[in-house]
Formats: C-alpha cells, sequence, structure tokens
DNA sequence: TAGATTGTTAATCGATTAACAATC
DNA sequence: TAGATTGTTAATCGATTAACAATC
C-alpha cells in the first residue's frame, strides 16, 4: 500500500538497493527473493519488504522479486528519469574534480554549465561543461534553468551564492561546503555532504575510548 | 552517567554539536543553555542533554555549559586529541583535491602520504605530502603505520586495495569509491561517502511524487 | 533566597522485526 | 497440488521527548 509520508530512514536505503540490484542485474540474476537479497545486503527480508511497500507492490508470491524490474522500479521512484539538470557553483578543485569524475548521468543528472569568479578558468571549458562568470548566474538560469546546484564554491562565499540560486529557482543543493545553509525559499531542499562530519565521525570510531576505564 | 555503548544517532550529531560550539565560541558567546542550544541547533533540550549525558556531565544546574569547555569536550570524545594519522591512497582529481583543499589537521588528522601508480605524479609532492608508488604501500606502512586510509582509487582498485591497506594495519577506511567494502580484517571501520547516494536521495527529494495521482 | 537549568527517569513516538494469511 | 514468498498486521525494540527532583 503506498504510503504519502515515506521516512528519511527510507529514502537512504533507496540508493543502497538500487546500487545492489544494479550489481546482481550485471552478474546476470533474473530473480531474488526479499531474504536473499536481505542477506546480501545486511537487512532484514522484513525490511526490504517494508520499504518497498512503501511505494506499491513489486513482487510475486512465491517467486520473489524480478532484478531487472525492481532496479527499474527503484530508480524511477528516485526520479532517476526525470531528466533533471544540474549546475556547479564553484570549479575549484573539487568542483573540477566532480565535473570530471563523477558521474552525473549515472543518478539522472545533466551537468549544463559550472560557474567560477577566477578570469583564468571563466570561459574554458572542463570535459564538456562550460566555466561561466558567476556574474552571469541569474542571467543564464533565466533562459535555462536547473534543478539543483553543486555547491563546491570556499565557505564564505557558501550562504551568499545558496541565496542568489534559491532566489533563481533552483529546487536542491548539493552542498559540499562545511556551511549549515539557511534557506528563506520555500521547498528547497538541501542535501548536505560535510566530509569534516564523516571523518570525525570515523575519528571516534577507531579512538581508544577506554583508556582510563 | 557514562554510557559504554552510544548510538550511531548521537556519534553522527557531535560534529554538528562541536562546529555550532565553535562558532558560537567565535562569536565571543562564553555560556549557553541546552534549550538555547537546541534552539539555534532545530533539536530538542532534551536531545542534547540525552545526548551529552551519554559521555558524562558537562554541565551546571542554574548556568548552563560553557561554550569552549564543552567545545573541548566533545573534540576530546571524538579524537581530536589523539593525533591520528592519514595517507591518501589514489592521488588522482578526488583525491588530490581532497589533499590541496581539505583541513584534515581541523578533523585532529595529519596527512603523511599518498600514493599511486601513475609514474607522472610518483615522487612529486602535492601540497606538502609526498606521493610514493603503490608499490612501496606496505613497506611504507610497517615503518610508519597510519590510522586512516582515504580510499580514492578507482572503483576496480577498491576491494584490493582495501585488502592490502587493511592487512597493513591501517584501522579506519574513509571510502570515496562506490564500492561496497569487504572487510576481513577484524575490528576496521569503513567509513563511506558514497556521493552518489547522496545525489539520489536529493533527487527523490526533489522529484514530484503527485504526477500520477 | 529565588530562578534557572541540569541529569535522569518515565512516557511517547517511530522504526524495525516477527508472524501469518493470502496466493503465485 | 505443495512449497515458497509476498504484503501487511501485530509485537518489539530503540530513540526522542517530556517531566521533574536535585541543585547551582
Amino acid at each position: 500500500m503506498k504510503k504519502d509520508h515515506v521516512s528519511n530512514a527510507v529514502i537512504r536505503r533507496l540508493p543502497r538497493y538500487f546500487r545492489h540490484l544494479n550489481d546482481l542485474h550485471d552478474a546476470g540474476v533474473v530473480r531474488i527473493s526479499s531474504s536473499a537479497l536481505g542477506k546480501s545486503l545486511g537487512a532484514t527480508a522484513s525490511q526490504i519488504r517494508q520499504d518497498l511497500s512503501c511505494f506499491g507492490e513489486f513482487g510475486q508470491q512465491g517467486y520473489g522479486y524480478n532484478v531487472e524490474a525492481l532496479r527499474d522500479e527503484i530508480a524511477d521512484i528516485m526520479g532517476l528519469n526525470e531528466r533533471h539538470t544540474a549546475i556547479v557553483l564553484g570549479a575549484g578543485n573539487l568542483g573540477r574534480a566532480l565535473i570530471e569524475n563523477f558521474h552525473f548521468a549515472r543518478s539522472g543528472f545533466t551537468l549544463t554549465a559550472a560557474f567560477d569568479v577566477d578570469p583564468a578558468i571563466v570561459g574554458t571549458t572542463i570535459g564538456s561543461v562550460p566555466v561561466h562568470h558567476a556574474d552571469t548566474l541569474e542571467e543564464l538560469l533565466s533562459r535555462g534553468p536547473a534543478d539543483v546546484a553543486v555547491l563546491t564554491v570556499p565557505q564564505r562565499a557558501a550562504q551568499v551564492t545558496a541565496d542568489r540560486v534559491t532566489k533563481a529557482g533552483v529546487r536542491g543543493i548539493w552542498n559540499f561546503t562545511n556551511i549549515e545553509l539557511t534557506i528563506t525559499e520555500p521547498g528547497v531542499i538541501v542535501e548536505d555532504v560535510h566530509f569534516a562530519d564523516s571523518l570525525l565521525a570515523l575519528s571516534y570510531m577507531i579512538s581508544d575510548r577506554d583508556k582510563g576505564n
């Protein structure tokens, strides 16, 4: 039974299901049961069935799930077929690395442009993505809007840039700065990729906490 | 009352507390109550007090918390003062971007070396970090071990490299590849930074799910 | 002292797991 | 048909929130 609200925990598991089903498909697996899928993912069969039931009924009693069909369903649920577009704000090291190496298309995104202020790179092309001057952001977005802005600007420019780009109609910000963004525009989603938080969590987990006791 | 097991949810919130307390400290704030802290973080006072109580008693009735002292306590809890070391495996675009831009020291880490197979960069230095040939990984780690390996190699090299480096005594892997690593060495922690998962979650959240209904 | 705020215990809420009738 | 496995309802578990006595 389709749910109208899906919890964040479920949403975060979808990409993993997708990735795993892709691997299974590539390996030639045609069908899989929730318990087999659960075993290979380190989850319970119950959880997988519950998760999927948020979106519809994709299995068949006595058979399980068709790997390819389920993968395609999950892709569709995640919006992979909606031809989302993205722009990169800040074509420094990280921005450049993402443009050159991250496969946006595999997540259903088309990278249409990058923006920077450095005269040395404005006007150039990274991969096949043109780098425009940040001053032209609003103008270019008014002509061709983008769904998501990849925020890879320096910390100090993060909030201002986020303000500009949300005002210009972007619906999501993929935030690689370590800044906690404040969004005034309603309905805009911020997805944080806080490297430092991640490394600190790892630091905690490898630390010797029992020194004293 | 100190807990011996701390839930993952709590651990993931610590870096955010730390960051926020740092900002407050920089802004000259000396003391703060759990309710004020909660308000500015978008959390309940209860949650903050519960979270902190996992590690000890850092507040004072009628007063609240000393911002600097609490920040330092949290830093210590996360292992920021343990002088952890890290190496980077794979000095391509992403590895290079991390070396040049990510402030490892702010998370308590010292970057001691990078490794790659590309003869064009082996022997060079990125920032102040020397790039060694991957063949010398075991030898160099046996002389000077590292706590964490930053895994920024190509997908196909991910599992083999993880195997090598865990065998060589690394205790944590900061995994930037999109591979689900299998770790045989006991006690090794993998912290995944799955860009694609993050972007897909964002894709889901900005998608029009009500098209049909 | 009076007011404020802690740490902790109890209550609630939500997410995960188990159980099972339905059915391929 | 018999066995397998689903989708869903119920039970359990864990995490968040509320309440409050202790006390600075």
